[in-house]
Formats: structure tokens, C-alpha cells, sequence
RNA sequence: GCCGCCUUAGCUCAGUUGGUUAGAGCACUGGUUUGUGGAACCAGGGGUCCCCCGUUCAAGCCGGGGAGGCGGUA
């Protein structure tokens, strides 16, 4: 179905515009003063103001349109008000697109052993020097605007799953009454976005109990968090089947931390725009590469003498100008230019994969562009000749 | 020639007063990675403990002989 598109190329406001939908995906831009997000997008991860072993002019070359960067160690390391005296995060990482910061609040979860979680927030120790330190609502807003962030995340707290119903729920309104907070803390900022998160497991009642809360605040953007925290794809499509349409339909829905290509797949079949994950870049640093043939691992012995590039029908530099047998050779010495390439060419592949899921919404054959997704992973790589 | 030291996994080496199935790092063969504490982590294969003889219930370890290597010395 198409839709008129309403965006502008350089906005001075945060806006959403859909384009068009196909079943419950959905394709369209946020635009930003930095710039216009297509959508479903895919986000790089660049905890520590840098997408590991990437320039940020080859990042966007793989056709990012917005990075994420991170509130826990960019506060720590080199703290916000360092970022914010040296003109905030996109001038000091040299990306002058969109940057969405995560609030910290992952970090309760992944950091659970330093943490003592209380209704005000959360205080831990940092794994750098030990030093205390304290993440609240208010605060976790305050270091995102410094930081200068486009797309402010809520300060939430992301439980590990499987959990028990009880400690779901109690986590989730905690979530709630935090979302509340981080509204109010946010303020109104023009030309910058503040996105609520919706928790509740694979609870479906907690879910939508959630989203009623996170929409009766009013956000520019809705996530969905807690999922591929343990519990399975098949589980996380479960409760992908009904989450998004407890959103409104007029704002970005942005599935946080998610994953690998069928799951971003997935993930937009069932209604997603947005997604961020650290596989790609972590992947291509220890070997894992993700092509349309499927998963290959370079450090295998089978790539040795293998003139062939890593996927055919990639344009990447590592699938342009490298064979399997250099890439693996580089792996296997430990050059540095193995995680430049691997990383950059996962990063393209995501990327490849998001474009062609935006035209085949636009089209109206995502069906068949998912059919032919899957039938290339299906035939599986080829053997070294 | 003589003196000293050394010889244990592909490589570099641990191995206690003799005591279960001889270990580590690297290398090798695989695997894992989902809002990055990760160029990380996990698992696996691989041994005539230089050889022979002896002592002992039991020898990588103790004794004797031999082979090879390194260093010193005339």
C-alpha cells in the first residue's frame, strides 16, 4: 500500500513518515535534523563512540543512516562532560548522521553482579576502576543530552529471560514509572527524539499492560526490549505477533538488540522499523561472517586456498577486491585489517539486507524477497572449488 | 679427549619426597557470539616422557650403559 510521503530531506523537527506497508511491515523515513533514517533500518553499535574497527566514512558506506553509541561506558569512559566540552558525541566520533544512545539500561541486566537496583534507579560499580557510580531516570537523560543525542532512550531495566511472571511484571512497571520519569526529565528538546520501552517478557497481558502505559506518557518512538535476552527466535516471533500492534502506527517501532538476518527478517515481517545489534561488527572481529549463502566461519581450514570472495554477489571491499584464502590468511595472523574487512562487510551485507526488504515493501513483494532470502540460506555456501 | 648441562605433544616448556588416566602456552580441528566489560570465549584431537638394562608393589622422576644436542676446556 503506498502512502504519500510527508518528510523532508534536512528537517528541523524529528518526524516519522510511512511510505508504504506490506502485510505488517512497513517502510518509510524518520527524518532528523542530522538527517533522514530509512526505514526498517538497521543501527551499528558504537558503544565506545566508535563502530570497532571501522571509520565512520566506511560505516556510512555500507549505507548506515544512524549509529548507536552508549550511555553506560561513554559515561564512565570518557565521561559525558568531557563529550559534551569537546562538542558532543557526533563532532568527537566524527559522525554527523543520527547517533540513538541506549540509556544504561541493558547494563543493569549485562553488569547484574555490580548492580543494587532500588525505585530510584541504579548504582554499580564500574569495571573499569571499581569507582561508584549512579544511573537514574534524570540522570541517564541529563548524560544523553549531553552526549547530544538524536534519539534519547528511556532508562529501563531489562530483565534476563527465562523469569518468573512475578519478577516480569514488577521489572516492567519499575520500567513504567522510569519511562514516566524520563519524560519528564527529557523536557521538550525540538529536533530531538525521546523513545519509551516496552517491557513485559513474552507475557502478552504485560506487554500490552506496557504499551497502555508507555503511550498514555506519549513518546516520538516506541522499542520493544527484553527480547533475544535467551529466550529463542520461535519465542521472540511469538511475542513479536502482537507487540507492535500495541504501538501506535504513526511512530517508529524499534526492536532493541536484534540480531541476526532472519531475525531481522522476522522482525520486520511482523512490523519492526528499527533494529541495532552488536553481531555484525563483534562477528567479523572473531571470524563469523554472514553472507546470502548462510553463515561461514573464515578461520576454517576450508578457505585456506579458496580463491573465491566471501559472497558473489556482494560489492563490499572485502567481497570486491579480497579472496577467502587472504581473509583467512589475515584471521589466522591476527592483522588488523581481518576485522576491518570481515566487519565492514558484515555491516554491508545487514545493510543490503534492510534496502532490500525497503523495496520490497515499497513494492509490495516482500514475500517474495523473504522466500528468496531464505531460499538463498537454504542452498547453503559452496563448496571450495 | 675431558668436564658440565640438556633430551617430556608439531614448537617452547612445567612436572613436588617415586604413587590414579603425564600437563600448560602457542599451533592444529571445530563451535559460540543478539539495546558490545569481547580482535573474545568454549570444546576437541595430538605423547614409545631419547633408547636399552636394572632397582621397586609402582619409574617421566632413582642407578648403570648408550645415542643426540648445547656450552666450557686443552
Amino acid at each position: 500500500m503506498k502512502i504519500p510521503r510527508k518528510g523532508t530531506e534536512m528537517s528541523e523537527k524529528f518526524s516519522f513518515s510511512l511510505n508504504a506497508t506490506d502485510g505488517a511491515a512497513r517502510s518509510g523515513v524518520i527524518s532528523t535534523p542530522r538527517g533522514d533514517i530509512r526505514t526498517p533500518a538497521f543501527m551499528p553499535v558504537g558503544t565506545a563512540a566508535t563502530v570497532k574497527a571501522m571509520m565512520p566514512e566506511s560505516v556510512r558506506a555500507t549505507g548506515a543512516d544512524i549509529l548507536l553509541g552508549n550511555t553506560y561506558h561513554l559515561m564512565l569512559r570518557p565521561t559525558a562532560e568531557r563529550i559534551e566540552r569537546l562538542g558532543g558525541l557526533h563532532k568527537f566520533m566524527n559522525w554527523e548522521r543520527p547517533i540513538l544512545t541506549d540509556s544504561g539500561g541493558f547494563q543493569v541486566m549485562s553488569l547484574a553482579e555490580l548492580r543494587k537496583l532500588t525505585e530510584e534507579g541504579v548504582t554499580f560499580k564500574s569495571h573499569i576502576d571499581g569507582s561508584k557510580h549512579a544511573l537514574t531516570p534524570e540522570r541517564s537523560m541529563e548524560i544523553q543530552r549531553m552526549l547530544g543525542s538524536d534519539i534519547v532512550m528511556c532508562f529501563d531495566e531489562c530483565p534476563a529471560l527465562p523469569a518468573d511472571r512475578a519478577r516480569i511484571a514488577e521489572s516492567m512497571r519499575l520500567s513504567m514509572r522510569w519511562a514516566d520519569r524520563s519524560r519528564e526529565a527529557f523536557g521538550d528538546r525540538p529536533g530531538h527524539a525521546l523513545f519509551g520501552i516496552m517491557q513485559g517478557g513474552l507475557e502478552q497481558d504485560l506487554r500490552e499492560e506496557s504499551a497502555k502505559a508507555l503511550t498514555d506518557i506519549g513518546f516520538d518512538g516506541y522499542a520493544v526490549g527484553g527480547l533475544a535476552v535467551g529466550e529463542g527466535q520461535e519465542a521472540m516471533f511469538g511475542c513479536l505477533d502482537y507487540a507492535p500492534g500495541y504501538l501506535p502506527v504513526d511512530k517508529p517501532r524499534y526492536l532493541m538488540g536484534v540480531g541476526k538476518p532472519d531475525d531481522i527478517v522476522g522482525a520486520v515481517k511482523r512490523g519492526i522499523d528499527m533494529m541495532d545489534c552488536v553481531l555484525p561488527s563483534r562477528s567479523g572481529r572473531t571470524g563469523q561472517v554472514f553472507t546470502r549463502r548462510g553463515v561461514i566461519n573464515i578461520k576454517n581450514a576450508r578457505h585456506a586456498e579458496d580463491p573465491r570472495p566471501l559472497d558473489a554477489e556482494c560489492s563490499c571491499p572485502a567481497c570486491s577486491s579480497y579472496s577467502r584464502a587472504y581473509l583467512h590468511h589475515v584471521f589466522r595472523a591476527n592483522e588488523m585489517i581481518s576485522g576491518m574487512l570481515l566487519t565492514w562487510h558484515n555491516l554491508h551485507y545487514f545493510q543490503d539486507i534492510m534496502q532490500g526488504m525497503r523495496d520490497a515493501i515499497a513494492a509490495g513483494s516482500f514475500d517474495a524477497w523473504e522466500a528468496e532470502f531464505h531460499a538463498g540460506r537454504a542452498q547453503g555456501d559452496i563448496a571450495p572449488i
